[in-house]
DNA sequence: AGAAACTAGGTTATCGTTAACATCATTTGA
DNA sequence: TCAAATGATGTTAACGATAACCTAGTTTCT
């Protein structure tokens, strides 16, 4: 609807109600399909209205309604199949209950979140879910939108607030896990990829990682770690395998290489494997290999994927309905806190227990 | 922002202006930066503005204004990184423009695409930009909306309308010169994986195949081409990558299986190497392949893919520009088309030239 | 010095819809 | 049989913001 295509203008009610000879207000309640009216002008406004093609005015409607029946959902990067199961089962779970919901998308970065953040406020919705890394400029923002009386759900973000919902997987115990298994395969040298200090799921996989090795009294050796300090998501082009790539070619130059990796998720996992088929070795005779997230993909590397399934659909399904609820409730609610257990699953990429 | 939490309530226009002691259109002007208003009162306003946590109703304004500064972009399957960058570059150009951007997806489904353009069109988006597969339903409800003179562009679906531009790759060039490289390479038994003829890209990739082969006067073996009819994105978890895998072991079991494969997207083409390896077989020594999109990943299968390259952010740019100057323009429109060159890339997948 | 232009506001009406209440006829129940 | 319930509308007043128009004081230019 736009008033520059003067050419024909949107009927509203009001046109509809005058062809019929009725006020508004029984249109509307025809449209609405509450409060009485007579079979007989049902029918003469239904048709009138067909015939008008009227469409109403969600704004307006909105507006004296207060509500907009919709949500926001801000996600960072939606290549990752891990946005995709995650909007997927937010959005169906938000259909049966009655919403509809819109995406923006924020590629990490301070300026971007917030400008998620403000369309999603100015078009009125009823909630938000979010789904990008924490970052400062954000955050306040978000406070902001908390402030004003908007629900707000996040899902693996570190944002601390005492009406905001928090979904997350264990990235902690997901990653001990990982690393034990190779620990477990008799692996001492393991490599972590991908690191990411300025917080996020990486960095949770990271403590973990760092937690098993000095359990078992691995010395941790920083050479190992690879990754950046700045946030790699923002450089144009450079996607998440490239990390894993690059990565793992600085690992192999090492005098010493590492004899297993974990990797920050499976399409990091996935560019390793490649520098490492690059290099003339194999997986996982020469180094065993462990991702996160178990994309569908994983299912299909040469050799299959160990990797650390998150239960995304879980995730964005107890998302959608712990906003629901907030914006259902009529009294503020405390926060809530769900923290969701990781699976390991064992695939060829780890191979069997490694001779000692 | 919702009625049902009624502890504090959203301070309006009235308030502000009511606690600064003036009329609400200055304390408009204020925050619109339009108009005159004097420094004092100015700072005045904006004190009391920051005090109160005032954020403007974009409801009320944009039922004012009779416009949102919004767009839609309706998606199927966003875990493909085509609509990933695609996304990407849309909001990007909009952005520029001074837009910002809602996503729907609708997972190809007639009734999904149709509530993702109601919902659109109930939030009063100034225009739409539609990137799903073609169907009945979606059709129709989308022919509605461009009545409405809600301005609409198409990217890569089959739908005519005087007044909807309507961007594409050369899908059918791209399955043409893909197959015609194969072919060039002296193969003869050249399978397609993954038809779909229902419609969309994937069947004309598939026109461009055969295509090719008619033209080099190769004999078309049905067997060769292996899809499916119905659609399959609606089975939830089958991933394209399955279509592939699943594709590729019908075509090995066949008494004279395909020396090459023209798949019909990256993933697709992933899938056929997980099947070929499993049964032992070498890429492109026994079996050649060639994959559609030029995805991030290609460059790091084993080995690396030979695809076709689609120009995905140019098409999301594209279909942006039209949009926006449908929506400045003053005047209707009529139709207009882009159809973009696609480009081999030619990688280890499809090796060198058979041996006769 | 007087007209024109600028500055700093205020007034009014409206965007399209609907909640709340009012009106009046027709049923229904005790 | 008459009050109460119900059915079918109409009326009024917002929801919050702003375009369009109006007022009046102050500069500026010729």
């Amino acid at each position: 609807m736009n008033k520059k295509h003067p050419n024909r203008k949107q009927p509203t009610l009001s046109d509809i109600a005058a062809s019929v000879g009725v006020t508004p207000m029984t249109v509307s309640r025809v449209i609405n399909e509450s409060g009485y009216v007579s079979d007989e002008t049902r029918e003469k406004v239904l048709l009138a209205a067909k015939e008008m093609n009227y469409r109403r005015n969600g704004l307006a409607r909105a507006l004296k309604r207060q509500s907009t029946e919709t949500v926001g959902l801000v996600l960072g990067d939606i290549s990752n199949p891990y946005s995709t199961e995650l909007a997927r089962a937010v959005r169906e779970t938000l259909f049966n209950r009655g919403f509809s919901l819109f995406i923006c998308i924020s590629e990490h970065s301070a300026k971007e979140d917030v400008v998620a953040f403000e369309s999603l406020a100015d078009h009125s919705v009823d909630g938000i879910i979010v789904a990008t890394r924490s970052n400062e400029g954000g955050d306040e923002y978000l406070r902001g939108i908390v402030e004003s009386n908007i629900p707000v759900v996040v899902i693996g973000r570190d944002f601390q607030h005492e009406e905001v919902d928090f979904v997350s997987p264990d990235n902690f115990k997901g990653g001990f896990e990982a690393t034990q298994h190779l620990i477990d395969l008799g692996h001492k040298r393991i490599a972590f990829v991908g690191a990411n200090l300025k917080g996020g799921s990486s960095l949770k996989r990271l403590q973990g990682y760092l937690k098993a090795l000095t359990e078992h009294e691995i010395e941790i050796d920083e050479r190992l770690i690879t990754g950046r300090n700045e946030d790699v998501s923002e450089i144009p082009g450079y996607s998440t395998e490239e990390i894993g790539f690059e990565g793992m070619k600085r690992l192999l130059s090492l005098p010493n290489p590492p004899t297993a990796l974990f990797a920050r998720n499976d399409f990091t996992a996935i560019g390793a494997m490649s520098a490492i088929k690059e290099a003339g070795l194999s997986i996982p005779e020469d180094i065993a290999i462990v991702g996160f997230d178990d994309v569908s993909l994983a299912l299909r590397t040469s050799p299959p994927l160990t990797t650390v399934r998150q239960p995304m659909r879980l995730e964005g399904q107890l998302a959608a309905e712990m906003l629901v609820e907030r914006i259902e409730s009529k009294e503020r609610l405390p926060r809530r806190e769900r923290i969701l257990n990781c699976e390991l699953i064992v695939r060829e990429s780890t191979g069997l227990r490694k001779r000692q």
